[in-house]
DNA sequence: TCTATTGTTACTTTTATCGCACAGGATGTA
DNA sequence: TACATCCTGTGCGATAAAAGTAACAATAGA
């Protein structure tokens, strides 16, 4: 029935919790948040820090631990590091906020990001947001990366033609993107990233787009090494 | 009694294995190396799914998630891309191998390295490995930013008032280690990082000291605005 | 066509987990 | 000092949650 683990779940709950709270968070406000007894929460925490992935200064909070790291290093080890210099250059040449996002499962997760440094207003796109691939320019540039579906929409089919993809208010109403695939169908198949840009109605779209482009280039071939 | 979770142990471990596989596992793969039924692999690989840190190709292998990025930009945010091509830098200052490790515990652990370009041997420094605190320089290091105790060693007092540590063969024959820490003590107590160089015994001692401190003052700077 | 492998789900058994209880330490207050 | 209030840490029995079995569908290969 239940094709999920409890136990396994909550851990990765407060593995989620912990993240959020960059000062730390005791083991009481942890069972607190999660709903559970202390104990359940000491024991949680216990196994989490075998593995590295959290750690606790002496007798006080728990913070995320040096595990994480190792696991980032194994996740995509090329673009990370690599990637966040291209991310800022994208940024300042197009005066939009740069972003690298992920395709998971049917929804569109991003995972980097980089914001230009002038300008009054900002446009934050937040690490971790997620929707679904079909709406905003970053999902439409990874479908279109792939084989063409007969079910595809007119805007993947432009973009799978084009190179690149571009929407507006999709996902924010007087919000812009433009966003490209980047293509490393050799080095490790499964993976699908696409790299773009977000404004305001104000973004120069000849500008963004020929930067966009130009560093997704730039990325397949660093990662496609 | 037993004072962790066996399902949320096994969760993690079968998180590492997927971090181990970049070309991805099956299911059964997985549960043969877990040594449990698929069907527990299953669950498992449905619930580490659902929390995004694993995907899955259709019908195909499993391999990390976007979930991890997540998590890796919460943890020490202001170090990750940043740090990046100071650690580039350093090595091609020092001809050396750069690191930055953490303290997990009593453990020291490498969370980044930067290898320099030239040079016949290189020496790597694997991120993720980890050896007691009180053995090598980093471990020394971050000690010796720690306020002292009675039961100091001598090198932890020596770096203590000299601002670094140098250790030569205690993690490996011919190698020697130079490492400064990272003092950010007003923006986020309880991290203690260091930064550092290890090479072989032709390490010029005198540049890479000078360079660490350097290195490591630059990054108290950018992660402490 | 037959066989082998894998992913997936229903069902029964059992064992790992839950939640309580209590001990102990640190800190604050009268 | 005595007391109160937080917190962490840990046995132990009841029970809910996970393990294990079996079975089915889908795919690939011989």
């Amino acid at each position: 029935m239940a094709t999920t683990l409890q136990t396994l779940d909550r851990g990765l709950r407060a593995l989620e919790i912990v993240a959020e709270h960059a000062e730390g968070v005791t083991i009481a406000e942890l069972a607190e948040q999660l709903a559970v007894h202390r104990a359940i929460a000491y024991r949680i925490v216990t196994t989490l820090e075998g593995h590295g992935l959290i750690t606790r200064t002496r007798e006080g909070p728990v913070r995320l631990g040096a595990g994480i790291s190792l696991l980032a290093s194994r996740f995509e080890p090329q673009l990370r590091g690599v990637a966040q210099p291209l991310l800022q250059r994208l940024a300042r040449a197009t005066r939009a906020t740069a972003f690298i996002s992920v395709a998971q499962g049917d929804e569109c997760v991003v995972i980097m990001e980089a914001e230009p440094e002038e300008g009054l207003l900002r446009v934050g796109y937040r690490v971790g947001s997620r929707h679904p691939l079909t709406r905003g320019a970053a999902g439409i540039a990874i479908l279109a990366a792939r084989p063409p579906q007969p079910d595809d929409d007119e805007a993947v089919r432009q973009a799978r033609t084009e190179g690149f993809s571009l929407t507006r208010g999709q996902l924010q109403r007087g919000a812009v993107g433009v966003a490209s695939a980047i293509a490393s169908p050799q080095v490790r198949p499964g993976v699908e990233a696409c790299v773009g840009v977000v404004a305001m109605d104000d973004l120069d779209t000849d500008t963004a787009i020929r930067e966009v482009m130009d560093h997704a280039g730039q990325l397949a071939d660093l990662i496609g090494q």
